[in-house]
DNA sequence: TTACCTGCAAAGTCTTTGCACTCTT
DNA sequence: AAGAGTGCAAAGACTTTGCAGGTAA
């Protein structure tokens, strides 16, 4: 899985393979309540101490890049990453930060709401819904994936 | 307009007038190409050399708060602001990091497509395009707003 | 052996905060 | 006169980067 080839600064290269590489992606698919950056940081570390905070983000990048996972840019906190199996959105809770899957179908289509593109050309959107958890709200009814 | 009566740390206060808030209202309604804190502060010294950032954060921090103005979220790099007249969407460039306003209406009622919410309140969203804009597309037709 | 990758620490970006002083009310 | 607001600098949160040494292939 994690052998690609790929252009890297214009030269055809080989992604190698490392322990940490794998050991953070399978904490992202293992971990599947959108951890950020430093919660895969503490959970790797479990296993493998050594791990440097710069090998995780370095990896993380990475590995959004290539899409083998999807990076959930979160404004005013840490960014959040998901192992995505298709894209779909998401909401944050404005007490505890935490993001979680919401029940609702991808809008492929959206972009072609905009009434008038000014010669913008437009790749795809970000949407996020705000709220406030089952837990933050006192109501430890809902399921939550973690 | 910035006389208001505000609750306080639990006391009704009354948000002082000053120099620097003014001027820092006036340059957001200004600068209508949805400026960064920093290019807040940039346009405000060259009227008022003094000016701190600090104070610059706090009130464009506290005019958002109030609803004078709106704070545009964005991940990745420094939020915008906006002196918003109604709630509306917006692109950003992926090359030059700027804001634009996007002709599109706003939906009040998005929340309502989520199909099941367990247990979670939401309470609003934001959505943001992706897109290049005229000027990096190398196409100058685009009649932007600065 | 090659050169990509890691760990470490330092630096970078954006924003907030503590404190003493200033100025509005 | 009271105390909210300011300026300054330091700190804080999050992320990136330079470099020397380690390691996959």
């Amino acid at each position: 899985m994690l052998f690609k080839i790929e252009i890297h600064r214009g030269y055809i290269s080989i992604n190698r393979n490392t322990i940490q590489k794998s050991l953070i992606l399978e904490t992202v698919k293992r971990l599947h309540c959108h951890p950020t950056a430093d919660e895969v940081y503490a959970a790797v570390r479990e296993e493998y101490p050594n791990i440097s905070r710069a090998t995780v983000y370095r990896n993380l990048k990475y590995l959004a890049q290539i899409g083998e996972i999807h990076e959930i840019e979160t404004p005013g906190s840490a960014d959040h990453f998901d192992y995505r199996l298709h894209t779909h959105y998401h909401v944050r809770c404005m007490k505890c930060g935490r993001v979680f899957d919401v029940d609702m179908d991808y809008m492929p289509d959206l972009e072609k709401s905009i009434k008038e593109t000014h010669g913008f050309q437009f790749n795809g959107h970000d949407l996020m819904f705000k709220g406030i958890c089952p837990v933050c709200n006192n109501k430890n009814s809902g399921s939550m994936d973690c």
